[in-house]
DNA sequence: TTCTTAACGTAACAAATGTTACTGTAAAAA
DNA sequence: TTTTTACAGTAACATTTGTTACGTTAAGAA
């Protein structure tokens, strides 16, 4: 058994059907950064995240991104889901937020367990829905929110699935997450100081009382 | 059979779901306007459009609204499924935008057709990703559009599911839906005018080319 | 009809966000 | 080490969006 895969999916999966996966899923590590799903992708499998987190990523007519949300261990990518059922190109783009392992789960499989498994049809169905949820939740941050406190919202969310209070960023990337300018976020990120909630470190964030 | 469950949904399912829909389903006219679902409701059955449509809508902390898209006939609202496959509280307001008839579901029958009929698992696995799309399409707008396209897009979205160029609302009502406020409407509204896309009147807007 | 009210137009101002430009500085490269 | 480069701070200004206030007008009520 692949280690992660009992840790964090064997209270969701029977027996039979963990076997099955780890016998047919292709196990991959990848390395921060990494794209592992593009817009525009034909998906042929999806994936289960073993250990790390993925950074789930809209792209506008200029090229430019906006960040989602963040998907984390004992997770899927839901949008995955849709464009396998679907058989249509992905809408959104998955790169890797830390170095992340994960075993890919090949389409006919997803779709013939959706059968078999009564454990497994409820996690499709379950992540749907917590996908769901996250994408009104980026609408809330993005439509109800103002900048500072998105940007706010942000570090510490990136602090989560990181584990880390300590966030390795440039304000560039940053405002590239946020779909907005480098000196709005510089300008913000000062404020947030001033109010005691993060220090400033070139290259880096510390977030007080996460 | 009832009428419109024939026209939009026999080309979608089996002769025995379709017979056994329109057994179980228990069919509702409701008036422009009517609430059929409001946030915190627990859901106990899903609708199926037989005609008219549905504005969706999201709530901020204030109580004030925001549009996230338009259900037309031969849909459904997928976030009623995920809130009965979870057994949790809509997270969405459902709001007749015209006369609509639907055809209620209850939520054992959905997930005992799940099972039953593939047309159905293939239907509200479709449906799902139906409306990831349209989310993802709201970011797009709320995200990536600035007020004056968001508006336009929001007429023209308006008057195809009313299947009238004459639009009739406020000023007040769209701000409303588009999360503003009244005075931002008008003033963009104007603009609008002059710039030909649309011509204003007391209680209603004309769209220009639709 | 007149009266009342909601709808609309618009000005003036405030706040939030975006843009350009320039500076100093720490990190990385040579 | 020195040089180069990317990063961050900040001012000044533009644009977009939000707010307050008030006048005008059409629709509906009396």
């Amino acid at each position: 058994m692949i280690e992660g895969l009992q840790r964090h999916y064997s209270y969701l999966f029977e027996d039979a059907l963990l076997k099955e996966i780890s016998e047919i899923g292709s196990y991959k590590k990848v390395p921060e950064g990494f794209t592992l799903i593009d817009i525009g992708d034909n998906i042929k499998s999806m994936p289960l995240i073993l250990s790390g987190a993925i950074k789930v990523m809209r792209e506008d007519e200029n090229g430019d991104d906006l960040i989602l949300y963040f998907v984390e261990q004992g997770d899927t990518c839901a949008m995955t889901i849709t464009c396998c059922m679907g058989e249509t190109k992905s809408e959104i783009r998955a790169v890797a937020e830390t170095d992340t392992r994960i075993i890919m789960i090949p389409i006919e499989k997803m779709q013939e367990w959706m059968h078999k498994y009564p454990s497994w049809q409820s996690f499709i169905l379950q992540s749907y829905h917590e996908r769901m949820k996250e994408l009104l939740e980026a609408i809330d941050t993005i439509a109800f929110l103002k900048m500072d406190e998105r940007l706010y919202k942000y570090l510490r969310d990136k602090a989560m699935v990181n584990r880390d209070d300590l966030i390795k960023t440039t304000h560039q990337e940053i405002a590239q997450d946020l779909h907005t300018s480098r000196v709005v976020v510089s300008r913000l990120l000062k404020k947030l100081e001033k109010e005691n909630k993060i220090k400033l470190h070139r290259n880096s964030i510390k977030i007080i009382d996460l």
